[in-house]
RNA sequence: GCCCGGGUGGCGGAAUAGGAAGACGCAUGGGACUUAAAAUCCCAAGCCCCGAAAGGGGCGUGAGGGUUCGAGUCCCUCCCCGGGCACCA
């Protein structure tokens, strides 16, 4: 049993002690160092937040950078293949308000174990490039930004009801609200009425949505997929409504149905509804509506089952019949979409149908399928479909489409309509009500208004210590600083207030690639000539989940400094892969609300129980998280079994694009599979001269296949043809030849970029002194791979029935003489009359007889 | 509801210009080594049926249909799972 323990030790302890010894080899040499000439190649990971404890899942991503990373530099690029930590955020400022930590230190000593256990896990970072988003001279430049688009007039402040998480205390983009719920603390939000911060990303929807052609083909198709829903263009027309002296606007799709309109919804945060109010004899039901409406929270706004809403006794004009139509205030329709009043078409519309039914508005039909009875559709639903008008006045008989289009003309000849294009996309809100993050340049003077923080000023620093590191409702928790907020206005010198809300970290990241090409540089936000030479991103790696947030909000900054001529590309990143997520069976405790260590789980007839409490448990298989606690710990397993073996475990258990589940047999199987590797390459001695054509074909072939796995991310099947490799060279018999020593450089220089650490040492058993990435990946020759015969299958009335040798590229003759002498003829063929005869060439002999 | 993915052995997964389904690995069974166990090595293995065995036969890629000499792969209908969006006018 000792002696048991003792090897098991000693097999793990070899692996993590060969590992250390290369790592440090590498270092000398400085391997993986910016070259700075040659064709360049920058590959990215998106960088972490730095937070407790690296796993899995992380590992996966960087893992896979580190493949092609190592794949590029041994093709001779210049890598460009950096590291840095995404620091600021929430996290940080609550362990400083529940254990009394300083945010800086508590982050600083989570980006210390991030980097030391990245440096354990033997990636090729250059870390002379290291970033991070909190240290004031990155935060500079993301002030700095935030001044540019001031300056031109894309950061913008305005007074709005905006998404509010009361767990968290702070407003959110909607780009973080989740089903109606805060993407951190997964509780409800709610609307409020704030002043804040946005970024007016919708001035660049057209062109980010036109840029995703771009990036077709090299982006996966369900981001630009979501992208697309996400900008959510649709082209209408605006309409006026005459109302009292001013005009409600409305903005459609569907101008079609234009003479349907039995009513008009207003949304409750619209600012005209306090107009109407004044005005309305109705005024305390509308009051009472709105305030119920604007208290739901977004989920319960969303998923009520029927319309509510409150009719003002105001009406507006129909721009085409002058009709009187009545006005209403409705909380189904949205403020920020379109103009937040829509025209009521109860007949051609779903929801105003649903709406006019609950308050008995008139249905009136307007536009006539082409087939089918329009009377009988709505009698229980809208028709929703293009027809043919009716109803419509000189319209009529037109069809839905040409309809849109004479309408919106005659709209347009009446000044009172426009045709317009609407976005789903909003713009960015970028003020949040927290310390821990990048301050906003801007000074409040009673006399000069909002003024920018000069330049020379920048950064401004985030104040050292908080008495309270408590937010306050709807404020910053900077506002208890008083020697922050208190300053001179850099106008006219009186005094003034700073703003104290810092900015979305989502604004960090918006930019964090280009620090990396010049990160040291203290004058400008990055070199022009640099970025020309590193940008744009030839990889960028990451997760699904940032498809519309992180990806949209960069590409949209570095379109803004494209603009401005900082930059000299307009698309940042040029091939996007997302990898799957690493999952991990755990046993949930749905009583006591609580995942239970698999060590008291007892299995009884294919269910769980606690072993104690005896409590059924539920069996889940998810997302490697803190708060599942399911997490498989990097920086033990790497202490434990080395950097290798998780490597190849996560790279050979599925596609790199797919989620799978981390389990101990992957971790076996790379555990063997490294083991056979170092077994095969001790007490090596190559002392004869002997040419076997067969080995050399055979390692022509497997350089072909797997250098074509690589260069298509298809990992896993690399990993498996290497597998198949070293199986023909364990059972090669003439180990002492010198061309099986060749072909044992050559697999442990294909091997290098999945199990670096391995492929150096088994590279250096075999005499060599320099560093196996130094060798080029090796290039296979067509010629030595085609064989002289190969077999054939045959098949007889579409049955296979065997296979026959044959020479290669035989003719169809040739090939049925030597069918015709096979056991398969004997068999199957002898006394039968063949009907139909199919040679497909080097492949397929097809028979159907009678 | 709409839009994307995807259903292959006990398990993870291979196989796309339609041409031998199950590569590679895990787990499993048997054997070798060992006092023993672990580790390692060798062999077997999709499922069902016949046979003492050698061997032989049939069925098989979610279900049903179609195209074809030949379908995991192409077409039609349906079922299930995962993801995205969702009162967007």
């Amino acid at each position: 049993m000792v002696i048991s323990n003792y090897f098991k030790i000693l097999v793990h302890m070899d692996f993590v002690a060969i590992e250390k010894k290369w790592q440090l080899f590498w270092k000398e040499k400085n391997l993986f160092k910016v070259k700075g000439n040659g064709k360049k190649f920058y590959v990215l990971e998106m960088f972490p937040y730095p937070s407790g404890d690296l796993h899995m899942g992380h590992l996966k991503n960087y893992a896979i950078g580190d493949v092609v990373s190592r794949i590029k530099f041994m093709q001779g690029y210049d890598v460009l293949h950096p590291m840095g930590w995404d620091a600021f955020g929430l996290p940080a400022e609550n362990a400083a308000i529940n254990y009394n930590i300083h945010p800086r230190d508590w982050t600083n000593r989570n980006i210390n174990i991030f980097r030391e256990t990245l440096k354990k896990a033997g990636m090729s970072y250059d870390w002379e490039r290291e970033i991070s988003t909190c240290e004031p001279d990155y935060y500079r430049w993301t002030q700095w930004i935030f001044l540019l688009l001031y300056k031109k007039g894309l950061a913008y402040r305005k007074k709005e009801f905006v998404h509010y998480c009361e767990h968290c205390k702070t407003v959110l983009a909607n780009e973080q609200v989740i089903d109606g719920k805060c993407e951190r603390c997964k509780r409800a939000v709610v609307k409020k009425e704030f002043e804040q911060w946005f970024f007016k990303i919708t001035a660049y929807a057209e062109r980010l949505l036109n840029d995703l052609e771009k990036l077709r083909g090299n982006w996966p198709d369900n981001v630009i997929k979501q992208q697309e829903e996400w900008i959510g263009k649709s082209e209408g027309v605006l309409i006026k409504f005459k109302y009292r002296d001013k005009f409600l606007e409305v903005f459609t799709t569907r101008v079609d149905t234009i003479f349907g309109v039995s009513f008009i919804s207003v949304a409750p945060e619209h600012p005209i509804v306090k107009e109407i109010i004044k005005h309305s004899r109705n005024k305390e039901e509308i009051e009472k509506y709105v305030n119920i409406a604007l208290s739901k929270t977004e989920i319960e706004r969303r998923s009520q089952t029927t319309k509510t809403g409150v009719f003002t006794y105001e009406y507006a004009t129909h721009p085409l019949t002058g009709q009187e139509i009545p006005i209403y205030i409705s909380d189904y329709v949205i403020y920020d979409y379109g103009t937040g009043i829509v025209m009521g078409v109860p007949a051609h519309d779903q929801r105003d149908y649903e709406f006019a039914k609950k308050f008995n508005l008139r249905i009136i039909p307007v536009i006539k399928p082409k087939e089918g009875n329009l009377d009988e559709i709505l009698k229980e639903r809208a028709f929703e479909d293009y027809g043919i008008l009716i109803n419509s006045s000189e319209f009529n008989n037109l069809e839905s489409k040409d309809a849109i289009l004479e309408i919106a003309k005659k709209l347009e000849s009446l000044d009172l309509g426009k045709r317009s294009t609407s976005y789903r996309l909003r713009d960015w809100l970028i003020s949040r009500q927290r310390y821990w993050g990048c301050p906003i340049p801007i000074i409040y003077c009673d006399n000069c208004g909002i003024v920018e923080v000069p330049e020379s000023e920048l950064p401004v620093l985030l104040p050292e210590r908080l008495e309270s590191w408590k937010p306050i409702y709807g404020y910053s928790p900077l506002e208890n600083d008083l020697n922050f907020v208190y300053t001179n206005c850099p106008k006219c010198k009186s005094k003034a207030r700073r703003e104290t809300d810092t900015m979305d970290t989502f604004v960090d990241s918006s930019w964090y690639y280009l620090r990396f090409i010049d990160s040291k540089n203290e004058n400008e936000i990055i070199s022009k000539s640099l970025e020309k030479l590193y940008m744009p991103v030839d990889l960028y790696i990451g997760g699904i989940e940032h498809a519309t947030k992180h990806l949209i909000y960069a590409r949209f900054i570095y379109k803004v400094l494209y603009d401005e001529g900082i930059v000299n590309y307009d698309e940042p990143f040029n091939k996007l892969f997302t990898q799957g997520l690493v999952l991990k069976r755990f046993y949930w405790d749905p009583v006591n609300y609580k995942t239970v260590d698999e060590s008291v789980v007892v299995e009884k007839e294919g269910k769980f129980y606690h072993a104690e409490s005896g409590i059924e448990l539920e069996e889940k298989v998810e997302m490697m998280s803190k708060s599942r606690g399911n997490i498989v710990p990097l920086s033990k397993f790497l202490d434990e079994n080395g950097s290798d073996v998780a490597r190849i475990a996560i790279l050979f258990a599925a596609p790199p694009e797919q989620d799978f589940e981390w389990t101990d047999s992957i971790v076996q199987g790379a555990k063997k599979f490294l083991n056979r590797v170092l077994s095969l390459y001790s007490s090596l001695e190559f002392t004869e001269d002997i040419e076997d054509y067969k080995l050399k074909s055979f390692i022509h072939g497997k350089i072909k296949e797997i250098r074509e796995r690589m260069d298509d991310f298809r990992f896993n099947t690399a990993i498996a043809k290497l597998m198949e490799f070293l199986n023909y060279l364990k059972d090669y018999p003439n180990k002492k030849s010198y061309q099986y020593k060749e072909a044992l450089k050559i697999f442990s220089i294909l091997l290098a970029p999945f199990a670096p650490h391995i492929a150096e040492e088994i590279y250096h058993r075999l005499g060599y002194e320099n560093s196996v990435f130094e060798n080029p990946l090796p290039d296979y020759d067509e010629k030595y791979i085609i064989q002289e015969e190969i077999k054939i299958s045959v098949q007889i009335n579409g049955i296979f029935r065997g296979v026959i040798s044959v020479g290669v590229n035989s003719d169809e003759d040739e090939v049925f003489e030597v069918f015709k002498n096979s056991q398969i003829y004997e068999k199957y063929i002898k006394h039968k009359k063949i009907v139909k005869k199919i040679y497909v060439k080097n492949k397929v002999l097809s028979l159907v007889v009678a």
